[in-house]
DNA sequence: TCGTATGATTGTGT
DNA sequence: ACACAATCATACGA
């Protein structure tokens, strides 16, 4: 009779009773009603009163799982963490532990990740955009372009045949530039994707925030943002090598035109005792040769030099346009016999 | 293909 | 800033 009791007392009651008691004596809530143990006979409805005793039996339930989770087997395991995942309170754990993982450690590098704008990312947008490799596709924005340079500035005909050489070049450029541009785009795509999945997939069992993630994907997109600038970089100097093998104007040399040689000929030889133009006469010449005061600068340099360097050799040219000079005094001086004749 | 002509550039001096 | 001299790189004719 008497012997029952103490026996009975440790029956199937006593692993959870105890279990209860422990993970109260470990969380300090807990302690302050013990009594909450009573209830633990009334698994059955009732559920909705009472919900700060429920709150707290449940989280000493939990903590109670996970520390009976390592004597465990594998299935075992699997099913406790099931059912641990499902739990109406896991996700204010969750959010609990990722406020403790934010303050820790990973957020002190979030301060210094402010991006500022790369000023040499900037600066290479920039020259692409202006060399017509990176924006628009522009087809006739160019042609009007070269069009309007061939009519404007009297450049020979061939000239823009190798422009359109230069264009080509520049759009194989262009090409590249893109399709590797589309196929980092992609694998920075397939890339953050795969890690995105694989972080929601951990937290579901690992404390990771949305917000980490997304971090995570700023560091992936930087990271592939880096390769990028290298990609546009490579392209500067593919532009610029191939500018300076078509545009450089001394590659590029085209002789003026005859009307243009016999009128700085006229001149030099009419000024032959001081070869040298005035700033309006450079200008004058400029205009009715249809080339710049620069090359007109040149031309005189050049055969100042080149007729002091070799009188005999010009001396038929300088007679024939000494020739054409002394007619067009005659003439001149026939409309008009008063004007005394002074060449130079 | 080669030699010469020629326009442009560079370095130097004033 | 300009002139000169040397040089470059292409154009062109034989």
């Amino acid at each position: 009779m008497l012997q029952q009791q103490p026996i009975a007392g440790n029956g199937p009651m006593s692993g959870r009773g105890l279990g209860l008691n422990a993970a109260a004596g470990m969380h300090p809530m807990n302690s302050v009603h013990p009594t909450s143990q009573h209830r633990s006979d009334g698994e059955s409805g009732l559920e909705g009163s009472e919900n700060g005793h429920e709150s707290r039996r449940d989280i000493g339930d939990i903590l109670q799982q996970i520390m009976t989770i390592t004597d465990q087997s594998l299935d075992e395991a699997q099913a406790k963490k099931h059912a641990l995942n499902c739990h109406r309170m896991k996700p204010a754990l969750f959010s609990v532990l990722c406020e403790i993982k934010e303050k820790t450690g990973l957020s002190m590098r979030n301060a210094q990740e402010e991006e500022p704008p790369d000023p040499q990312l900037i600066r290479l947008d920039n020259m692409l955009l202006a060399e017509g490799v990176a924006g628009p596709e522009k087809g006739g924005g160019a042609a009007a372009a070269v069009s309007a340079a061939t009519s404007s500035g009297g450049m020979s005909p061939d000239s823009s045949l190798e422009h359109s050489d230069y264009k080509t070049k520049l759009s194989q450029i262009r090409t590249i530039y893109h399709t590797e541009l589309e196929k980092y785009e992609q694998a920075c795509n397939e890339f953050t994707t795969h890690v995105m999945n694989l972080l929601r997939e951990q937290s579901r069992t690992r404390p990771v925030s949305p917000r980490e993630i997304e971090r995570m994907v700023g560091i992936i997109h930087r990271k592939f943002s880096a390769i990028q600038t290298q990609l546009k970089q490579s392209t500067c100097e593919a532009v610029m090598i191939l500018r300076s093998r078509f545009l450089d104007a001394r590659r590029k040399r085209r002789n003026f035109s005859k009307q243009a040689t016999e009128g700085l000929n006229e001149y030099f030889y009419s000024h032959l005792s001081n070869p040298y133009p005035s700033e309006e006469a450079k200008e004058e010449l400029a205009k009715s040769c249809g080339i710049t005061i620069s090359q007109v600068s040149n031309w005189f340099g050049n055969k100042r030099i080149r007729y002091k360097k070799n009188i005999g050799k010009f001396q038929e040219e300088a007679n024939i346009y000494a020739m054409k000079t002394a007619i067009g005094a005659t003439q001149q001086s026939e409309d008009s016999p008063h004007t005394p004749n002074s060449t130079d």
